[in-house]
DNA sequence: CGACGTGTAAC
DNA sequence: CCTTTTACACGTCG
């Protein structure tokens, strides 16, 4: 794990990229791609805007209605199409791949690629090698991308988004201290509001003083292993690999049309969810062993229920503990406002410790026991 | 240690 | 009055 060379690859506002390249007419237009609840007629929230919506200050995560306020004219909304956009992701995914020596999928419209061999560990390579998977991009999909350049995955996902849209950003070794410390500590990848908030609370303001931070303090607030992370993004240091992803658990929840503690009424929103969670099983070929029950109560407050059952395939056996789940949670009746459905625990998959998880019989023999993934593993 | 529930974060 | 999906860490309990 010497010098590496790691991309991170980001495609611009991609829903509302790609439902421009659909409809020509919008161009130049503001474009908003919803995520609509059903309750009302504007219910829900702006999954991507594109840059002349953001212009007017319409953004990922703010509500339609709200949206809607901020907008003006010619300003087009549109309900998310995700098949659609899966169809573009997955020959973009593939077209990155080929340019990888290693590759790590990180969302629809995200991917790490591990370079370090093809460049030879040249930056110059590297560079060319960005601009050559830009072209590819626009000349086979017409999208644009940022693109990030460093040494490790947590710089180069910063540096992807330090210059956007169409970016392309290289941070050599030697400069990585420097630009990591030109952000403020809430603007870094993976620390969010409430990580934000206690490091205020023990007196960390800036990045500079994380990185000088004192480790048996921040042990004491967030554990020996999330302290040794933040000190390594304070440094810029980040040891985790460029690995494939592979699929740990599947979940769909929703939202009901109005809130209920009935229980037919919940099982009846439940099994439609179901289905769309046995159509992935199906194809994937998954066999699980735990199902999740996802609630979301009126005060939007998340509590989930779940039971881990011998290894099964079978579609029905998702029903049959997801009805007794639901029993359970209405024991005391409260109104529900959104429901999920989730499956974990998968067999013929590496778990996260490298452990297989035992097959059919369910006689659950202990494998073979490896060595803890040690704690310079960040992210 | 496995199962279960919660918290944090990002998309 | 507010989506969806996934990952992973951690605490607790038996």
């Amino acid at each position: 794990m010497e010098d590496r060379v790691i991309f991170h690859i980001d495609l611009d506002s991609f829903f509302a990229s790609v439902v421009e390249l659909k409809n020509p007419e919008l161009k130049g237009k503001p474009v908003v791609v919803c995520v609509y609840s059903g309750r009302t007629k504007d219910s829900g929230i702006v999954s991507t805007a594109n840059y002349k919506a953001r212009e007017l200050g319409i953004r990922s995560g703010v509500p339609i209605k709200r949206a809607k306020k901020l907008g003006n004219e010619e300003t087009i909304f549109l309900p998310v199409d995700m098949q659609f956009y899966k169809k573009v992701s997955k020959r973009i995914m593939d077209l990155l791949e080929a340019h990888a020596d290693r590759f790590q999928q990180v969302s629809i419209d995200e991917a790490y690629l591990d370079v370090t061999e093809r460049t030879k560990n040249d930056l110059r390579l590297a560079e060319s090698l960005g601009y050559e998977i830009k072209r590819a991009i626009q000349d086979t999909e017409g999208l644009t991308c940022s693109i990030g350049i460093a040494p490790n995955k947590f710089v180069a996902k910063m540096a992807s988004n330090f210059q956007k849209p169409d970016g392309l950003t290289i941070i050599p070794q030697e400069k990585v201290i420097d630009f990591i410390s030109g952000f403020r500590i809430e603007e870094l990848h993976g620390i969010g509001r409430k990580t934000s908030a206690s490091l205020i609370e023990l007196g960390v303001t800036t990045v500079e003083e994380l990185r000088n931070g004192d480790l048996k303090l921040l042990e004491s607030r967030f554990g020996k292993n999330k302290a040794l992370d933040l000190l390594g993004k304070a440094s810029g240091i980040d040891k985790s690999p460029v690995k494939p992803e592979s699929i740990k658990q599947i979940s769909k929840i929703g939202t009901l049309k109005e809130d209920t503690d009935d229980f037919g009424t919940v099982f009846d929103y439940i099994d439609g969810l179901i289905e769309e969670l046995i159509h992935r099983v199906r194809e994937l070929k998954i066999q699980f062993r735990t199902i999740s029950l996802i609630i979301i109560d009126t005060s939007l407050k998340m509590e989930t229920k779940s039971q881990t059952v011998p290894l099964t395939e079978d579609p029905q056996v998702i029903r049959v503990i997801l009805k007794k789940l639901l029993k359970d949670y209405l024991k005391n009746p409260k109104k529900i406002r959104r429901v999920g459905v989730k499956i974990s625990n998968f067999a013929n998959l590496k778990g996260k410790n490298g452990k297989t998880f035992p097959t059919k019989s369910s006689t659950s023999r202990p494998v073979s026991k490896r060595k803890q993934s040690s704690f310079s593993d960040f992210e």
